[in-house]
Parts: C-alpha cells; sequence; structure tokens
DNA sequence: CAGAAGATCGGG
DNA sequence: CCGATCTTCTGC
C-alpha cells in the first residue's frame, strides 16, 4: 500500500506517455505542520522537449529551465504572471528537457489554484521526488475516461505546436 | 537598462 | 473583458 513511485519512472519514458499515465495515481504533500494531503491527479500537459515551442526549455537552458536539463524525477516549478507557481515534473534523461505540468487533481482544478493549494514556492525548485518529504506520488488507479486535447494557454507556440493533443483530462 | 509578456484566475 | 503582480527574456 502506498507505493511511492521512484525516479526510474520519470527517467525511462517520454513525457507524452507519463502525462497520460500520471492519471489517477496519487499527489502527496506533506506541510510542515506534519499534515498530509494525498489527491488523486486528473488533469497533465506533456512539455516535450527543445523542439517543442510551447516548451520552456525551447529557449534553451538558462537558469529557469537548468532543472529539465538534468535527468527526470525532480520538481520544476516556476512563477507565472506573478502569483501563481506551477507545478511540473522533470521527465526523461539528462539533456532531454521534457516535463509534465499537473494542471488538476481531485477537489482541486487548474494549475494556479493548485500550486497556492499545496503552497508551492520556489524552494520546490529541483526537489527529488523519490526521497523529498515534502511531496512526492503512489501508485493508484482511477476509474474513467481519459481524453486527450490541445493544451491550454500556449497561443505563442504556432499552429503546429499549439494543436499537439498533449493535454490529458479524466473525462467525468 | 527599460519594456513586454507570460503553461492563470477571479471579479464585473 | 480586464487587472493583479513579478520574474524572465529581449532588444536597444
Amino acid at each position: 500500500m502506498n507505493k511511492r513511485i521512484t525516479n526510474v519512472y520519470f527517467q525511462n519514458h517520454d513525457a507524452v506517455f507519463i502525462a497520460e499515465d500520471l492519471i489517477g495515481k496519487t499527489l502527496v504533500r506533506q506541510f510542515e505542520t506534519g499534515e498530509i494531503i494525498r489527491a488523486k491527479i486528473i488533469e497533465t500537459e506533456a512539455y516535450v522537449g527543445p523542439e517543442d515551442l510551447a516548451c520552456h526549455a525551447s529557449k534553451g537552458k538558462t537558469p529557469r529551465t537548468s532543472i529539465m536539463f538534468d535527468k527526470g524525477g525532480t520538481v520544476y516549478v516556476y512563477l507565472i504572471y506573478g502569483m501563481y507557481w506551477m507545478l511540473n515534473f522533470v521527465i526523461a534523461g539528462e539533456n532531454e528537457p521534457q516535463a509534465v505540468l499537473i494542471r488538476g487533481v481531485e477537489n482541486c482544478v487548474g494549475p494556479g489554484r493548485l500550486g497556492k493549494f499545496l503552497e508551492l514556492d520556489k524552494s520546490f525548485y529541483g526537489e527529488d521526488l523519490e526521497i523529498s518529504d515534502r511531496i512526492w506520488l503512489e501508485e493508484s488507479t482511477i476509474d474513467g475516461e481519459i481524453i486527450a486535447t490541445p493544451r491550454i494557454g500556449i497561443d505563442y507556440a504556432g499552429e503546429f505546436w499549439k494543436n499537439k493533443p498533449w493535454r490529458f483530462v479524466l473525462k467525468v
């Protein structure tokens, strides 16, 4: 029970596979108070490397994106619109900068709201999902059909990348 | 160094 | 539809 997902899982697959596969798995957050929240993931998006113009890694390796160029299994967080911390997991191997954005869990839909719900901040940048005592993932399943749609809020990436069906949602 | 825009959200 | 709010990147 409560089997923790190890970094091999994140490193040995690509972001599109992981994004779909994470639907139904359990996101765990332990606060400093000791309180633990467990919620199943119901919405994700895949960002697939340097050539994907919607992926931050397409701008090259910068202080902000460097974690994506390391091996998968870590947390990539960044502040958007000056107020929302977006939760991503780094996928694939070294110099394969891919990531999965967690857009929603049961009882909390929307990436900005999720970051607030989980009380994320920049100290989570690079957090190791295999050993962290603050955030990790556990095996679980959920009933329902998974549907794929284009990703949200990436008009700047151009038609080709914008239309890729790399957003996965649990159909209720 | 100034300016613009962003993987969003909530209010009017 | 628009403002909040600030980091990051770009261009001069």
